[in-house]
DNA sequence: TTAGGGTTAG
């Protein structure tokens, strides 16, 4: 017995605790359990007080009814003091001898196991409990006959536990026993109750452990790809996600759809196209739930949507109304009314022959389409088409309508609509009510914004008496009952509605401002810093929490108010409200810090935002940019420098204005003749314009590079490869770096090198480095009046393209000082032809231009 | 199980 014992146990043994039957040692017990040692005592005699034990030997135990008794009613005893490791023990060494689990479970008293278990759950014993489960589960009785009351109380208890934040594992861990001998544990736990613990931990792991042994597994997959989509945990929505896939045996229609919603929601729109590349590598056709889905998530990239509907069509794979009413929402996004007007002709054409239904969300957002393009006439049109059509508009409809107005800078046609639809019974929502005050904020009745506001705060909305009967009456039919009119006396209510026997029928809407409100209003402010600041309290003392908007807005004020301390103020207060500021509010904050010259400000700005992993965007690089209006030293030409090759590692394609414009001013600076200016000097036409500035010039990079490897160093310029205006700029940059060292007590020290050509050039490229060398020349010495050496000085020139490029570009002969260094140039071939400047002439030139410049 | 409306920065 005491062998058998031993060789079951799996687990080191502490020597702390031990049970013996007549002084023999048989097992020994970590001792998790709190031992009460006078119950130890007590059983413990008890126990080798029966002779029967004294000599007891498995194969007598066997065949002996009292023996088998014996050890249920010790069992028992054990499990009724909460000893459930010993009682484990017992079982095990009962059913390891050779007696069917059946005769000792038939044996023991349930009601004394589940109260062990229940006093283990009480003490917090868990892993104890589960232990023994496990152990029985091992031991091949199942846990669901002798437990099933505890069962329930052991799923209750887990889940009280996972609700308080402990390890999920432990539930599941017991969900996966039971659910080995069909156990119903969704009959005692609700399965959503403990996947939305999991979600909330952002364990998909977890999740898909317990999704895997509940009935209809992938139903649970597929919500718990949901959820997590909607907690923006992409990561985890894509392991659940790959969790399935494994489990299931065919692809689930279902399953992709909810991931790629999730990318969706978590705003990666690329991964939901490779999942859906995945599909269609597997040779599987996806339904149009699917296709909806796809188009819906890369609805902003039009180019993308049109070609997966086209795909679409292709399969076979029918389009129903909502595949056409997110096409017109990717029309709406892209603002291609042209586009729209086509989708809405066809869904016109299938309504008429296909069966399809347009509904209130198409019409909405055909009116959305229009009322972007400030096609505010079509937007009412398509109202009329949709009444005739039989189809009401709703809230977002009457939204979509007022917006139309707001947009065309409407502000009484906006007010007009607003009736209208009270008069139909159609309640407006605060979100109507923030298209009106905007579009007074936007054409700058500032006042009339806060008197409508108050009005409606003191009086909400009075819906007309038979508001809900008048519905086919026009706006005109009812002027004379009108609650809103557009003279002096804004919204006031007329007698009727005032009259206490009209109570009765009219209905008084409360109006309830949201933040959306009173950022509307706090743009109203214009400057007011104490008016925002008033606004944001009055917000706070109605429930309400300024967002990041509101915040930003409060920033812009101060800045524009010359209030920097106060813009300052805002920020961190909006730190402190636990509210992280996003890309807009920084720009605002670098844009404070630009208008009020706070340029070191703005740019640590800007390193703290990327140090949050806040991707800076278009906009606040351009803000950032302008801080630099005159350029100084050479480490605020790089830091500018940097951001711009920030901006385009980011995929920034911004027009090169401000680099421009920074390098004229800092590079041109070497010219005495301040006056002169790209311009004029026509520049941009000489080399062919566009593809200097487009934007794929890479004459950023270039430059930068060049400013950045070593410059003030290395005295020579490599211009192969360069076309005029960077050769010319990077010429400049040299002398202007040099320049800033000599102001600073260090002269040039060497001749500068500058390698002009290849001879290996094709003719085509030979011409265009003969004119960039002309350009170079004609800038150092014209422009500059430095002494430029060619030819044999430098001992390795040649080119044998530069014969033929002189006879085929007759404009070239006519460069001062040509035809003499060309003599020279057919002698000794090499790759390269290079200019010198000799140190000489450069420190000369640099004595002078400081000279003038100290004045 | 899909789809539509309002407020912020150059």
């Amino acid at each position: 017995m005491r062998d058998l014992l031993m060789a079951s146990s799996s687990s080191p043994i502490p020597p702390n605790s031990s049970l013996t039957l007549n002084n023999r040692l048989i097992r020994t017990f970590p001792t998790k359990t709190p031992q009460n040692p006078t119950k130890t005592t007590l059983s413990l005699k008890y126990l080798s007080s029966t002779p029967l034990l004294s000599d007891i030997r498995p194969d007598l135990g066997l065949q002996n009814p009292s023996s088998l008794k014996f050890y249920a009613s010790m069992a028992s005893k054990l499990a009724e003091n909460g000893r459930l490791d010993e009682f484990s023990m017992l079982a095990e060494s009962f059913i390891g001898s050779g007696m069917a689990p059946g005769h000792f479970v038939e044996a023991l008293s349930i009601k004394h196991v589940s109260a062990g278990f229940a006093l283990c759950l009480k003490n917090g014993e868990f892993d104890t409990v589960l232990g023994v489960m496990e152990k029985f589960d091992k031991l091949g009785i199942c846990p669901s006959l002798i437990f099933d009351g505890s069962a329930r109380r052991l799923l209750l208890s887990a889940c009280r536990r996972v609700l308080d934040g402990d390890n999920i594992g432990e539930f599941v861990r017991l969900v996966e026993i039971f659910a080995g001998y069909r156990f119903s544990v969704k009959d005692v736990v609700k399965p959503t109750f403990i996947l939305q613990a999991c979600i909330d931990r952002h364990d998909p792991f977890m999740a898909g452990r317990y999704a895997s042994i509940l009935p209809h597994a992938d139903v649970w997959f597929n919500f718990l790809i949901c959820e997590f989509g909607k907690k923006k945990d992409l990561q985890s929505a894509l392991v659940a996600f790959e969790v399935s896939k494994g489990k299931s045996v065919s692809p689930n229609m279902y399953i992709y759809r909810s991931i790629i919603d999730a990318c969706g929601y978590c705003g990666d729109s690329l991964k939901s196209r490779s999942i859906f590349e995945d599909l269609l590598v597997q040779k599987i056709t996806p339904n149009t739930f699917v296709f909806n889905s796809l188009m819906n998530v890369n609805a902003h990239d039009s180019h993308y949507a049109l070609h997966i509907y086209k795909q679409m069509k292709k399969l076979g794979v029918a389009a129903d109304m909502a595949s056409y009413n997110v096409l017109l929402k990717v029309c709406c996004l892209a603002g291609r009314v042209d586009l729209a007007q086509e989708i809405y002709e066809e869904i016109l054409q299938r309504a008429l022959f296909g069966g399809l239904k347009l509904d209130v969300i198409t019409y909405s957002t055909i009116i959305k389409v229009f009322a972007d393009a400030k096609m505010w006439e079509m937007a009412f049109k398509i109202k009329d088409d949709m009444i005739s059509a039989g189809v009401s508009p709703n809230i977002v409809t009457w939204s979509s309508l007022i917006s139309a107005c707001a947009n065309a800078g409407l502000v009484e046609r906006v007010i007009q609509v607003l009736e209208e639809m009270l008069v139909v019974g159609c309640e407006p929502n605060t979100q109507c009510c923030n298209i009106l005050l905007n579009a007074c904020v936007e054409s700058c009745q500032f006042d009339r914004a806060f008197r409508i506001f108050h009005f409606w705060k003191q009086n909400g909305f009075s819906m007309g008496s038979n508001a809900k009967e008048c519905g086919s009456k026009t706006v005109t039919d009812i002027k004379q009952n009108e609650y809103f009119s557009s003279g002096n006396h804004e919204f006031h209510i007329t007698s009727d509605a005032l009259d206490p026997h009209d109570l009765n029928f009219s209905e008084v809407i409360p109006f309830k401002p949201t933040v959306a409100t009173y950022n509307i209003l706090m743009k109203a402010c214009g400057t007011d810093y104490y008016r925002a600041q008033a606004l944001m309290d009055e917000m706070k003392a109605g429930g309400l929490s300024p967002n990041h908007i509101s915040w930003s807005i409060l920033i812009d004020i101060c800045g524009r108010s010359y209030n920097m301390k106060g813009a300052i103020q805002a920020f961190k207060s909006m730190y402190n409200a636990g509210i992280i500021p996003d890309v807009v509010a920084y720009t605002t904050a670098i844009k404070a810090c630009v208008g009020n010259k706070y340029f070191k400000m703005a740019f640590s700005l800007f390193e703290e935002m990327k140090r949050h992993r806040l991707q800076p965007n278009l906009v606040t690089y351009n803000t950032l940019l302008t801080a630099r209006s005159r350029y100084g030293s050479l480490d605020e030409v790089l830091q500018c420098l940097a951001i711009y090759q920030d901006m385009r590692k980011a995929g920034y394609n911004s027009n090169d204005r401000f680099l421009k414009e920074l390098l004229e001013e800092w590079c041109e600076g070497v010219i005495s003749d301040k006056g002169k200016r790209w311009s004029e000097l026509n520049i941009d036409k000489c080399d062919k314009g566009s593809e200097v500035y487009g934007p794929q010039s890479l004459l950023l990079e270039k430059v930068a590079a060049y400013l950045q490897e070593n410059f003030a160093e290395n005295l020579t310029i490599d211009l192969r490869g360069l076309t005029k205006v960077e050769a010319r700029i990077i010429v400049l940059a040299k002398l202007r770096m040099l320049k800033e060292n000599y102001i600073l007590g260090k002269p040039v020290r060497d001749d500068m090198i500058i390698i002009t050509a290849n001879t290996r050039s094709n003719m085509d490229a030979a011409e265009t480095e003969l004119r960039v060398r002309d350009a170079v020349i004609r800038v150092l010495q014209g422009e500059l009046g430095l002494s430029v050496l060619e030819g044999p000085e430098l001992g390795e020139l040649s080119t044998r393209h530069a014969h033929v490029i002189s006879s085929l570009s007759p404009e070239t002969l006519t460069m001062s000082k040509r035809p003499q260094l060309r003599e020279y140039t057919t002698r000794r071939p090499v790759d390269v032809q290079r200019l010198k400047i000799p140190r000489r002439s450069l420190n000369l030139w640099l004595q002078k231009g400081v000279g003038t410049q100290k004045r």
